[in-house]
RNA sequence: GCAGCAGUAGCUCAGUUGGUUAGAGCACUAGUUUGUGGAACUAGGGGUCGGUGGUUCGAAUCCACCCUGCUGUACCA
């Protein structure tokens, strides 16, 4: 095919990025057509922010990230360094700084974006992905937050996912701060490490979290992780306090509260997520799906959570003097859709055109004409884009998976019935020019 | 990043202890049917066997390094 493979660009997709086709992209403006009726019934502005923001700006309040393209995509124009956003809850803390005066309080906004993160890819996981954010800045109320989860839940349930097919799993970042309190872990180095492991609960078991609150773990290929460190003791506590499945803090409690004023109950209290590390700093909430999602070879795989959010009621202080509290929620649209499209046999149609057959070049003005009442009623339609054998105009046909061929060749022209084949059928059916559209109507 | 495994046609793969012109199925192209698709049959195109270097009379097969992919793990603001 190639004789000269040298100097040819290369077909491949950086690592990480992908190609979308029309049946995921349709599943996705179905799911954001939900998410836009929903947003606004719950009276939500729609803001969009640029792919690009200066490093700084969405980065500089991160601790331990002296690099801007640790897990960014940046360069540096005219002494700056620019990087795509890695998440729409920077921009927005920035945008709210930058209109801090002109800006209501609180301020909700959601917001669509592609977001785009410089780290190893996995099953569903991409470094380019749709993200859906919802916030609340400039409120300490708990109502906001139980909203966030009432109104995702919402949407879930637009999208077609039943009650029991997902939860809000929720926690608090107050529960794990007062329990470092309690065994007197004071290092914020050995917190963190504390924290990651514990945040692997769901996928390594209690076993694998104790192994890396301790000395450390050997994982399936024999790599081996450090571990926090932490004494027996500790962990022990750890544990036990984790594993009471009840909530003490005083958010949770209230939060529960408002949640039964909304009458809501698919959530259910769980101390084992963690969620992110640096800026949460209150409640946090995690949506997960409650069935397998498989990868293309039929492995269940281990999916993880469609998103999340929390509260952080100091980023936008991060810009200076502003007194925003805030607290919101991410989704990952690319990985609902890909856990949709295996759960529903979604009805989503992808309409083909009605392909209009050429048999002579001479003819177009009637195939013209046919076309034009086909579109005016709104049916999709085409002339065969080319010249070939009938043969291979119903091969293409039948390739894009038309409804049905119109055949108007010379003796139909006279005639002035074209012939109308239903390509699932195979049936024929030679008619006048005004009943085309009621025939065809039924077949689509 | 670290670790394990893998890389042969567009796709899925076969290729015996290194031995002549590297195979199959699907897909593609053309024809059997010059006004008829989805089935069948016939013929055909397409590969420097991931790359580079080495061992050898001879490498898809052995060795080294690199690249890419998969899985686990770490990081994921």
């Amino acid at each position: 095919m190639t004789k000269d493979k040298i100097n040819k660009p290369s077909k491949e997709l950086p690592l990480g990025f992908i190609d979308r086709q029309e049946k995921e992209l349709l599943v996705r403006d179905f799911i954001i057509s939900n998410i836009k009726e929903v947003m606004i019934n719950y009276g939500f502005q729609y803001l969009e922010t640029p792919s690009f923001e200066y490093s700084d700006s969405i980065g500089k309040f991160l601790p331990d990230k002296d690099r801007p393209d640790e897990g960014v995509f940046s360069f540096k124009d005219e002494n700056k360094w620019l990087s795509l956003r890695y998440d729409l809850t920077a921009p927005l803390a920035r945008y709210v700084a930058k209109n801090y005066l002109e800006i209501s309080k609180p301020f909700k906004r959601y917001q669509l974006g592609t977001v785009w993160r410089n780290e190893k890819p996995g099953p569903g996981r991409y470094r380019e992905f749709l993200q859906f954010d919802a916030d609340y800045v400039g409120t300490k109320s708990l109502q906001a937050d139980a909203e966030l989860c009432v109104m995702i839940s919402e949407i879930l349930q637009k999208c077609g996912l039943e009650k029991s097919e997902y939860i809000i799993k929720i926690s608090s970042r107050k529960i794990t701060e007062e329990l470092f309190k309690k065994i007197n872990v004071i290092d914020n180095q050995q917190k963190l490490t504390a924290l990651r492991a514990l945040d692997k609960i769901e996928r390594l078991g209690w076993e694998g979290v104790k192994q890396l609150l301790g000395s450390g773990r050997k994982d399936q290929s024999g790599d081996f992780t450090k571990g926090a460190n932490l004494s027996s003791e500790c962990i022990a506590t750890i544990e036990k306090e984790l594993k009471k499945k009840s909530a003490k803090t005083s958010d949770l409690l209230e939060i529960f509260k408002i949640f039964n004023n909304y009458n809501f109950s698919n959530f259910e209290f769980d101390p084992s997520i963690i969620r992110g590390l640096e800026y949460y700093t209150g409640v946090i909430f995690e949506v997960n799906l409650k069935f397998d999602v498989k990868n293309k070879k039929g492995q269940i795989i281990q999916f993880g959570s469609i998103g999340g959010g929390g509260r952080y009621d100091n980023l936008v202080n991060n810009f200076g003097n502003y007194d925003a509290p805030a607290t919101g929620i991410s989704i990952g649209l690319d990985r609902l859709v890909y856990a949709l499209i295996q759960k529903k046999e979604f009805k989503v149609k992808q309409i083909r055109p009605i392909v209009i057959c050429v048999f002579e070049k001479n003819s177009m003005k009637d195939y013209i004409k046919l076309q034009t009442i086909l579109r005016e009623a709104d049916i999709s339609a085409e002339i065969y884009p080319g010249e070939s054998k009938l043969k291979k105009q119903m091969e293409y046909a039948n390739k894009i998976k038309s409804p049905a061929v119109i055949l108007y060749g010379e003796d139909e022209i006279k005639s002035g019935k074209p012939t109308l084949r239903n390509l699932s059928s195979g049936k024929e059916k030679t008619i006048e020019i005004k009943e085309l559209v009621n025939e065809i109507k039924k077949i689509i």
